[in-house]
Order: C-alpha cells, then structure tokens, then sequence
DNA sequence: ACCGTTTTTAAACGCGTGTTTAAATTCCTC
DNA sequence: GAGGAATTTAAACACGCGTTTAAAAACGGT
C-alpha cells in the first residue's frame, strides 16, 4: 500500500490542501471575530481565500464545526488567564478597556478569542459553542484561581463583568463609555472585580 | 366629505383593524423578546394572531420599523429608571439577579424592555436600533440623576453592569452565576454599581 | 509520460427570508 | 341592501443561505 501523502514526517512542507485548510482557518476566524458567526457566509470565506465554498464542508463538515474548530483554537493560544492574583482586577480591567480603544482592523491574537466569544453569543447556531467555551474554559478556569469559597460564583461574575464590559462597549455600542478618562473607568472596573478576587465577605452592606 | 372610520372620538371601541395591528404589536414584543430580532420571522408573528404576514408590511413598513415601534414602547412603558439614588445600586442589582431566575414563560411589563434590548443587541438589522434605545432612554437618563462629575460615563458603566450581568446570566448562560446564594451576587453587583453612583473618587487604588 | 490520489470546481438543491402585487373579502354607512 | 372604504388574502418575487453531487483539474511518485 502506498503511503498517502499527509502520512509521516511531520517536518514536511504542508501538502497544498493543508495550506488552503488552514488559509480558510485564518480567513474565517478574522470574519467570525469582526461580523459574528450569522453574518459571516461561507461564500465570504471562500471568495476571500479564492477558493470554492464547497471546501469548507469537505475540510469540516459544516460551518459550524469550522466555528467550534477556530474558537477552541483561539482559546487555547489566548492569555485571558495568565497573572498574578493580586492585581487581577486591575490587569484585566485594563485589558478589557484599552482593548475597545484598539484598532480592529489587525485583531490581536489574544483579541480575537473575546471577539469570536462576544459577537456570536447570540448566534442561534453558535450560541452553544460560545457558552461551552465561557462555562468551560474561561469561567472554571478563573474559578481555579481563586481562593476562598463559593469560587466559581465569583469566577462567573468576574467574566461576566469584564465580557459584559466588552460586549457593551464593543458590540452593542454603548457612547458613554468613550467619555472621560478611560483610567477612571479602570479603577470602577477593577474595584469591582477585585472584589470578587478578594471573596464573598469584603465589605459593604445594603441600606436600611 | 364621510369621515374615516378611525376618525374622532377615542372612547369609541377599536377598530378591527386597530385591534389587529396591536394584536401584531403584542405578539410580535413577545417573539422579539423570547428569541430576539433574527430568530423571528414576520411569518410566525403573523401565524400567531392568525392573519397574513404581509399585514406586518402594510400596518408598519417594515419587519426592523415594527421591532423599533416595540422597543420604544416598552421602554416607554419601563420603571427601570425610578427610585431613590441612596439604594439605587442594591434595588437594580436585586431586580436583575432575581429578574434571571422567574420564569421567562410569563414576561413582566418591566423586563421585555430588558429582554427585548438583550435578544437583539448583536442582531445586524436591530442593532442600531438597541444601540439607541440603550443610549438615549437608558444612560442618559441614567446619568442625569447622578450628582458629581462625569455622569454619564458613570452611568455607562451602571447600565454596562446591569445590562451585561442580564446578558451573561439569560442570553449566553453562564452557569456560575445559578451556583450558590443569590444574595451574595445581590451584594457584589450592588457594591459595583454604588460606587459609579457615589462618584470617581470613592477609594481603592491599583496594587504596587 | 503515465496513472492513481488529492484537490478543486461548477452547478444545483432545498429551504427560508422580507417584501410586493393585485385581487378578494369584510365591514360599516347611507 | 347597495356601494365605497377598510381590511385581509393568496401568490409570487427576488434574494441569500448552507449544503450536496458528480465531474474536472492539479498534483506527485514511479
């Protein structure tokens, strides 16, 4: 039996169908991440790799799993978890603010696992994959980090927080958020997650 | 010259076909808010009340001047806004967490606003109009009953709280936030959102 | 240069969408 | 009950989507 050609030697130039596999790849993650996973079509895709749109269902099987394929991937290359405890609240919250200044023309890798998260959350056919990808490996890893108890209730408000930030300030467009010194809103942001770094009994009471 | 039939008198009993247009409208806010602006279609809408779709064109233009019709009315109609300053944070922070967890089934008045703005934020057609609505019902009202400087940045970041905790919690599912005691989350939603109304300089400062 | 494998293509399928058109029906007044 | 306005309908239009099929083209070892 001949040996096909992807076998072996993993040192090898990539076979050309491997370079156009992993050229839609790149194309549609870029797509996925600016326009969201419904207004993004595989003809799009395709045209932009000069290719027909029948190869993304013959590489992937469908749109779909291309998309699951391009989100797992993203989160795994991203640093959202990276840092020290102390100043989580405030790394990230700055992280989170400044990156809405960014230019979104040239997604920075780290960038781009948020975007694909925030703009196809509420995608009827992606919206699974992007809960499973926030539940499973943004929210428990957090929530690994953080001592104390009830960990993974605080976690979950500390992405909640930081994507909410993100999504209303980059999807939805909220305006006063570009108003002011964007420093003081790392300061509200940071207080906030810091206290969820810090634990469920830091202060404060309700009124009356 | 005969008077119209919707002429005159506002105590007389509707029309039929004004009863039909609102039968639109209410059927309409409930899908709108349910399933957000894409994954409604004109022909389910008009299925609902038992009437042809095109009827949707003829009484409102459009599918996107229906939806805007709705999301002005309900914020219209919404008390998201009233109360005292002292315990605004604690009163909105525990409406939004218990918000997510009453049944969908039967909407309150107050929260189809909510949802209706949370469902279709990323939809493409009714995003500008969600971003308007969010802009100019919600944080500039918002803002104008802050005292201090920067109200309106501070009132972003009170609607980017609220709105994106709504968000995480009902429309991507993050499942953290179901663990554990409600009142906690209450408490730390709360203390976030008291310090945007107290002011930019209400103590804490970044680590080092 | 051959020949089987790999890769790509053109074309169509089936479905659903928002919208428009012109005709039919219902309603209410005179 | 006739007649005109108001209301509703059936049918089709034009478009775009993801996907499938079978055939053509490009490739690469022998």
């Amino acid at each position: 039996m001949p040996a096909t050609r992807s076998d072996a030697d993993p040192t090898r130039r990539p076979t050309k169908g491997e370079r156009t596999r992993s050229m839609l790849v790149t194309e549609a993650a870029t797509l996925f991440a600016s326009r969201g996973y419904d207004a993004t079509s595989v003809r799009e895709i395709a045209d932009r790799c000069g290719v027909n749109p029948a190869l993304i269902n013959i590489y992937f099987g469908s749109k779909q799993q291309l998309f699951r394929e391009i989100m797992t991937g993203a989160l795994d290359r991203s640093d959202l978890m990276t840092g020290e405890l102390a100043n989580l609240g405030w790394k990230w919250a700055r992280a989170t603010v400044q990156g809405g200044a960014a230019d979104e023309g040239r997604q920075r890798q780290s960038q781009q696992a948020l975007l694909l998260m925030l703009r196809s959350a509420t995608s009827a056919d992606a919206a699974a994959i992007v809960r499973d990808a926030i539940n499973d490996r943004v929210v428990h890893r957090v929530a690994a980090m953080l001592p104390g108890p009830d960990a993974e209730q605080r976690a979950a408000l500390i992405a909640t927080y930081l994507l909410g930030f993100a999504m209303m300030q980059r999807v939805v467009g909220v305006t006063g958020l570009g108003k002011g010194d964007p420093e003081r809103l790392v300061e509200h942001l940071a207080r906030a997650v810091q206290d969820c770094v810090d634990g469920p009994d830091s202060g404060g009471a309700p009124p009356g």
